[in-house]
DNA sequence: TGACACAATGCAATCGTTTGCATACCCTAC
DNA sequence: GTAGGGTATGCAAACGATTGCATTGTGTCA
């Protein structure tokens, strides 16, 4: 007897570490050519083996567990059922719904997802790419993106494929699924006039993000719609979408000394760096100053008020992302669409009507 | 010339796809053979080969912007520099932190994180742990143990290096990265004491987990300890950790109609579900019960009241998890050691002497 | 000068799958 | 009876890296 190193037939009760059998395994147990046996375990070719022998070979492959092994799968067919998943904080609330979502429809569909938070790294988002693309990733869910991102172009033109999550880029060439924030404003807005306020300051995001830039020119572009009138002073864009560029903006607004009886602002923790701000100079919420948010992350209804705020279907973001990803892995020649959902308005506590109203 | 279908060499800007170089591209430029190109780019293996050569195939390994091909050197060396991440829930904020630390901590050492999120999921444990298994990870982060888990003890059967964090399992064999919950329940517990409370609840978790067995048991331990009667009626264990188990239970407390000024909760959100519970029936907190958490979840200082609790070491726990399974998948046979990290007593407003104190 | 040790490199098999091509076989039709 | 056309399978070369063993070359010592 040739040497056996394996047991890969009856090996049941063997004390053995059993090293998962392999293609040429059932191909022995058979009596047939591995060859034959790839053909029939891969749906796509089995037509071309006879129908008797498939099935026997595949009660074979059950009968020993047969798994297919992705890495030499993917060395040969340069397709490895892995996504890679780049985020810039897993711990920002937004993310997690979206990852998680995206992560368990990936699944589904066979693939795994490698996660990537490219904020607490010291290596460059390029370096990390170049790491991923190495390892031959199937396609790529970014949630990183800025509105011109040498990433999202350094993807593009290696062809690898990828869908942006929340955050698009500018030239419009690359699948995206983000938020309507054009709808979200515009329903903030609306919010807040339909209570009588007039004078409303906004803070904005970074002019770099998509949601920063969006958001800024809808609101702009809603006002001039319904006939408000914005205070130049009024209207400023923070450096993040953090709560101290919400704080530092909203005292920034205080001490301008113009008056304003509620704040737009572009996302919830900007919002709750207003609260901060407003707590330390002993005024209100919704009392002297309304305040909206957008995202509505979680919690953001057991807060002090509860924040009014743009529900934002995080999930369907990342199922949508996913879907979109897994159809261009498929069918890179698929159209870059992007796709647009709608954002809710949660009314909370944190918006009233202003105090001079009658 | 025989067939040739790459552009190695100076290929810089041609327009065709550059197909990554591999190592006998560098072969072929420096004259050697691959063999001695794997060698030099293996430090390992690089003082085989004379400094001189050994040099210059890194210069060209350099100038080619060469990458090893994980998935071939993987299929030959079964090390595929990837560890698996398996969480409850990524949406549950104890374990982004944890996540994100873990991962940053596995990609500055070369390894990349495969996430999956067991709740959202239609496949058992069992079977993700297969998929990751025939992937050939190099290890597995495990946030999702139970205390008798037989997906753990799949792992340590299969020689699957194992670290569990947050959670344990009852038998000692596997390393962990924990939190003192004794030393947590202790902290709660004595400051409750020391604001006068004597008729203390305790709403716990479930018993299958490694969190709510301790937490418990270093209840009944403490208030041993300390010489505080506990009311057997007013001490229980929910069936979750979650908001609305948390809510039920304080519901039934209150029903129950046995007096206390005091509920210690195993975590955050049972202790948001005592709001819940309190609320609905007009009672306040502080002033007519006080409560604590544990966990420390982001934006429980926001909530309202802001919540006494424990702070866990959530990045180091996520930190010390990836360091201890890059030891034991370096080295096996190192001793399983599990780790605690002590908590810190976060004291807010929740919490205050009861109503009928001096 | 020849034997031997040792250092540096080449050779070829291997990891598990896939796939273009060759082959063997059977059936039909002229 | 043989040419032609399928159909079902085998063969062997990939994919890219690693590694035990073989080979070559160089120096040392007796």
């Amino acid at each position: 007897m040739p040497l056996c190193n394996r047991a890969p037939i009856d090996g049941g009760d063997e004390k053995t570490v059993k090293t998962r059998s392999n293609i040429k395994d059932i191909a022995r147990i058979a009596g047939v050519h591995p060859s034959t046996v790839s053909r029939v375990l891969n749906p796509a070719t089995r037509s071309m083996v006879s129908e008797a022998l498939a099935e026997q070979v595949l009660r074979i492959a059950n009968e020993v567990g047969y798994r297919r092994n992705p890495l030499a799968s993917g060395l040969r067919t340069r397709k490895t059922f892995t996504v890679g998943i780049m985020i810039p904080d897993l711990t920002n609330p937004v993310f997690p719904p979206i990852v998680r979502s995206a992560e368990g429809t990936l699944e589904d569909a066979g693939y795994i997802a490698i996660l990537a938070d490219t904020g607490s790294r010291e290596h460059g988002e390029g370096e990390i790419i170049e790491n991923l693309r190495a390892r031959d990733i199937d396609g790529l869910i970014l949630a990183t993106a800025t509105r011109r991102d040498p990433v999202v172009d350094a993807c593009v033109e290696q062809g690898i494929p990828v869908v942006l999550v929340n955050r698009t880029v500018s030239r419009h060439h690359v699948p995206a699924v983000v938020n309507d924030d054009e709808l979200g404003i515009e329903l903030a807005l609306a919010h807040l006039v339909a209570l009588g306020h007039t004078r409303i300051a906004y803070i904005g995001g970074p002019q770099s993000t998509s949601t920063g830039y969006a958001r800024y020119h809808a609101l702009l572009e809603n006002a001039k719609k319904l006939g408000l009138e914005l205070d130049d002073a009024l209207v400023i864009n923070a450096t993040a979408f953090s709560e101290a560029a919400g704080e530092d903006a909203l005292n920034g607004l205080l001490d301008a000394g113009r008056p304003f009886t509620a704040v737009l602002t572009a996302n919830d923790l900007l919002a709750l760096g207003c609260y901060d701000a407003l707590g330390a100079r002993g005024l209100r919420c919704p009392q002297d100053v309304s305040i909206t948010g957008f995202n509505d992350m979680p919690y953001v209804d057991r807060m002090n008020p509860p924040l009014t705020t743009l529900r934002i279907a995080h999930d369907a973001l990342g199922v949508k992302a996913a879907e979109l990803l897994l159809r261009v892995i498929e069918d890179p020649a698929v159209p870059a669409e992007e796709l647009r959902l709608a954002p809710e308005l949660i009314v909370r506590g944190s918006t009233a009507p202003p105090a001079d109203a009658p």
